[in-house]
DNA sequence: AAAGTTACTTGCAAAAAACAAGTAAATATC
DNA sequence: GATATTTACTTGTTTTTTGCAAGTAACTTT
């Protein structure tokens, strides 16, 4: 199914943290208490890379920070993740409401097309909210 | 999003076989070629049962086999690989047929439509043929 | 220029996976 | 009805991957 790329525990995480939650740093990921290694991280996002699913550039404001982002290929994977929200809304008890992810089960297309716009035009704001979006950064302000 | 059961480079790949390769007994996994050990391959099963994806009962011909089925949350999962597989077909050089995926993309909901009704009348023939039904029981015929 | 920040890497312990072999129970064969 | 075979595993052992703590180079803020 040429998905093994998400054979592990995190890379299918970084992939919605890029797509629903706004993320865009290795801070974020690191300071977001998923409770993942630094090293892991790094590789994974290497991976990512790798796989062409996602691509860093550096900051053009701080030249030590890299921002991740999806690619195309990425961002196809939305309609993949949003099923997956849906079973897990329907079957595990998640801290999704109910209502919303009905909501986003009816209107799949819209949804989908609201997620792409955003990645399109770099919107930062998520997708889903409840999920929390990246962590405050200490030093800005 | 309550995959967890999934952080696994196996137990995808197993629901993906029970869905639409149409395997059933352990014998069908362990000899599909995709180089699974034993171990592993008991593990992954015990685990998709603890999680309520998978159910197992003793064969009623030959009670030494066990017969494994998706329970209703795990053919629920059917739309999750359905975009899965068109999200592979479009992205990474598969074995799957390019237009045979075309199709399926356009007629989702029929294609799940099948998906479920190959499952609720234990329609033993696989969904996609390119990807193999299950391995011939050399003792049979 | 000193003190943070950012995105990492390195080294080591612990956990998980892969590999090889073995086993009990049921069934098929002679 | 004794022997061989199949099925679904389990049990060691080795190899690989992960998790954790610490460190570092490049850059930015104060």
């Amino acid at each position: 199914m040429s998905l093994e790329v998400f054979g592990d525990r995190w890379s299918l995480l970084i992939v919605r943290d890029l797509m629903i939650r706004g993320f865009r740093t290795f801070h974020d990921f690191e300071n977001a208490g998923e409770g993942i290694a630094t090293n892991i991280l790094a590789d994974r996002l290497r991976n990512l890379c790798r796989a062409g699913i996602v691509e860093r550039e550096p900051d053009e404001k701080d030249r030590r920070r890299m921002n991740y982002r999806l690619t195309e290929k990425g961002i196809d994977l939305a309609p993949v993740l949003l099923e997956m929200l849906i079973w897990g809304a329907r079957h595990e008890p998640t801290g999704a409401p109910g209502e919303v992810i009905a909501e986003m089960a009816k209107n799949r297309e819209a949804v989908i097309e609201e997620t792409r716009r955003r990645w399109r035009d770099r919107d930062p704001r998520p997708l889903l909210p409840w999920l929390g979006g990246p962590p405050a950064k200490p030093g800005k302000r």
